[in-house]
DNA sequence: CTAGAAATGTAGCCTTGGCAACATTTTTGA
DNA sequence: TCAAAAATGTTGCCAAGGCTACATTTCTAG
C-alpha cells in the first residue's frame, strides 16, 4: 500500500473522532445514570464512582460539567437526576449500545467480550453502520 | 431493562476503554507516519498536522511523547523516523484498519462512512471481535 | 549567495479527566 | 440522641492534547 488518502478528508476523519471522544463521557454518564435509576430508584455519586471505577471527586467534576451542559439536575448532597435533554440523550444511547452488543453476539462473539468491545465501539459508529449492525442482527436471529 | 451489570465488572470495562484512549494517539501518528514514509520516502511534522488537522504545536507536543516511550526517533528539525517498537505497532494498526474497513464495506456500509467510523472505531475491537470481522469478510467476499 | 518563505521548535495558556487530601453534610446504629 | 461512618463537596496537583504567538532553522528562488 502506497496509496495515501486525500489530506483534507483524512483531516476530517480525525477531527470526527474526536468530537466524538468529546461527547463519550457525557453520554455514558447520563446512560448510567439513567439505568441506575430505573434499577435502583436513584443515581448517586458513589454509584458512579464504583461503577466507572473513578474517584467520587472525578464524578463531581464530571457532573458539573453535565450540568452546566444542561444534561443534570442536582442538589448539593442529594441524589443525580437528567434533564429533558439528557434523558434524551440516555434513552438513544442506551438503543445504540444494544443495537451494538446484540450485533457482536449474532456475529459469534462471546458474551463477555461483546459487552467489553459494545462499551468502547458504540461512541463511533454512525447511523448508517448502527442499521447495518440492526438488519444483520435481525437478519441472524 | 431494571438489569444492572456487576459493579466490578463494569468499572473493568470503562477501565479497558480509559486505557485504550490513552493508546489510541500512539497509534494513529505510528500508522500515519509509516505510511507517509512508504509512500513519500518520509515523514514530515508538517505532513502529520496537516492530515490530522491539528497545528504542529500538537504534533511537537505528541512526538515528544512518542519518543518518551520509545516508538519515535527524530533529530531537531529533521523528518521522523519509527523505532523497531514503532514500527511493529505501525504495521499491527494497519492490517486492523484494514480488517475494520473492508469488515464495515462487506456488511455494505457504503465507502465513505466505512473510512470514517473504521477511524474511530479499530482503537476498541478486541482479538476476538477483529477474528469475527476478518471471517465475516472472508465468507461474503 | 542571500533574503524571504517554509518548516520546525518553544512557551504559555486552556479544557478534560484522572488523583489524593481535607472539609462538610447526611445517615446510621448503639 | 449523638458519635461514628458514609457520602459528598472542595482544593490543588498532574498529564494529555488542543491552541496562539513568537523564535529559530532550513530550504528555495532569484
Amino acid at each position: 500500500m502506497t496509496y495515501l488518502a486525500d489530506p483534507k478528508k483524512q483531516a476530517k476523519w480525525f477531527e470526527h473522532v474526536r468530537k466524538a471522544h468529546q461527547t463519550e463521557t457525557a453520554e455514558d454518564y447520563v446512560e448510567l445514570i439513567a439505568d441506575l435509576i430505573e434499577a435502583q430508584g436513584e443515581a448517586r455519586v458513589v454509584d458512579l464512582s464504583t461503577r466507572f471505577g473513578v474517584s467520587h471527586a472525578t464524578v463531581n467534576k464530571t457532573i458539573a460539567r453535565l450540568k452546566k451542559e444542561g444534561l443534570v439536575n442536582s442538589q448539593p448532597y442529594r441524589s443525580l437526576f437528567l434533564t429533558a435533554k439528557g434523558q434524551k440523550l440516555a434513552q438513544y444511547c442506551k438503543e445504540r449500545h444494544l443495537i451494538v452488543l446484540n450485533f457482536l453476539k449474532a456475529l459469534g462473539v462471546s458474551e463477555k467480550t461483546a459487552e467489553l468491545d459494545a462499551e468502547g465501539v458504540e461512541h463511533h459508529v454512525s447511523e448508517e453502520t448502527l442499521k447495518a449492525f440492526a438488519k444483520f442482527t435481525e437478519d441472524n436471529s
